[in-house]
DNA sequence: TGTACATCAGTGAACGCGCGTTCACTGATGTAC
DNA sequence: TGTACATCAGTGAACGCGCGTTCACTGATGTAC
């Protein structure tokens, strides 16, 4: 038999692309399939269906960011420098790969949902942190909830406004400010 | 001959509320003719294509808030005073009509690129104000951009959060606490 | 090393479906006399 | 006030299209002997 596994790794590539430049909705499987040069029906001997394609990129790539958001949010260290770490963390992984950053960014909002919430999810880390860090006064009380919906819009909204070409710098360079600024919220 | 008036009314009330409950690209014309209660040619009455009729709505919710954004910016008093009241402003919007604010909030991002520069647009007024209070010294020196960004940030992470039900408050609710937070991010 | 076979990645044609849209029509209602 | 007419909001049936998906098939390649 052959081995399918260059072709998956194309599909998931090509996918990921497609759907961070054009938004999930606007990516047909014909698409997918032109853009890695193969018929459509091959996607199928790969994923049930487009759904469970959608699904598993997403997945496979927030679980991973969720990985490495949660081993610095469960560090050692304040939670000044901890939260620090994880803002550096974020304008590294927009770095490394701004695609899969961009396809997780903008596609969150369909998709969290049916993230089980056991999973470690970055949103219910930092929540903790935040809580954690009010409980023993090392950040001003308040409620956390919104204090780490305002922290992650400090690093989000740049993300986004970079996706969409509004910001023209990367966010990798844009990490001494993001940290600097977001880092202001917590201030007393 | 009858008056179009009232069916227009709802089918841009309905179309408004499918919009921001599924996202724009989940509703067919069909689901808007049945809320309404017409039938979907009906709909083609009153607009000439699907995409007329969203562009339609966009802009005129999107002009409005600009209008609305544009006269505190513009407005007497210190950049704190003016942003303290620009924030108040969204605050109140989305308690006047969640849905609208919730329509435009989740679709600025299909949309926002077809809006004219000209338009008075609450970002670019936003970036004026804060570049014209870095010239003035009024808060610290920064790129405006990302200043800009981290500000809309805070207050529309929030928001969106609360859209999809991650925050249980209402944005009005959290008018005071986003206030001083975002305030504290131009702080020296 | 050579041959027969099993496996299964990839194909090609076709499917049913819901979509946006069109258009000849109907009939309620405002206007003119 | 009553009648004839014009207007056009709203209808109903149909269209072509691209979509996700299926399935019998092909043929390259790994394995057994």
């Amino acid at each position: 038999m052959r081995d399918g596994t260059a072709t998956n790794t194309r599909i998931r590539e090509e996918a990921i692309r497609l759907f961070a430049e054009r938004g999930i909705d606007a990516v047909s499987m014909r698409d997918i399939a032109e853009a890695v040069g193969i018929r459509p029906s091959t996607i199928y001997v790969h994923w049930k269906s487009r759904d469970d394609l959608v699904r598993e990129l997403f997945r496979a790539g927030y679980a991973e960011y969720g990985r490495r958001v949660a081993d610095l949010a469960t560090g050692d260290g304040s939670f000044a420098e901890r939260f620090e770490a994880v803002v550096r963390l974020i304008c590294q992984l927009h770095g490394e790969d701004p695609t899969l950053f961009n396809f997780i960014l903008l596609s969150q909002h369909d998709h969290l949902h049916q993230i089980a919430p056991d999973e470690k999810n970055p949103m219910e880390m930092l929540n903790r942190m935040v809580a954690g860090a009010m409980a023993t006064g090392e950040i001003p009380a308040g409620d956390p909830g919104i204090v780490t919906a305002a922290l992650v819009g400090v690093v989000l909204q740049p993300a986004t406004f970079s996706a969409y070409g509004r910001l023209d710098r990367n966010l990798e360079d844009m990490a001494d400010e993001l940290v600097t600024l977001s880092l202001k919220l917590v201030r007393p």
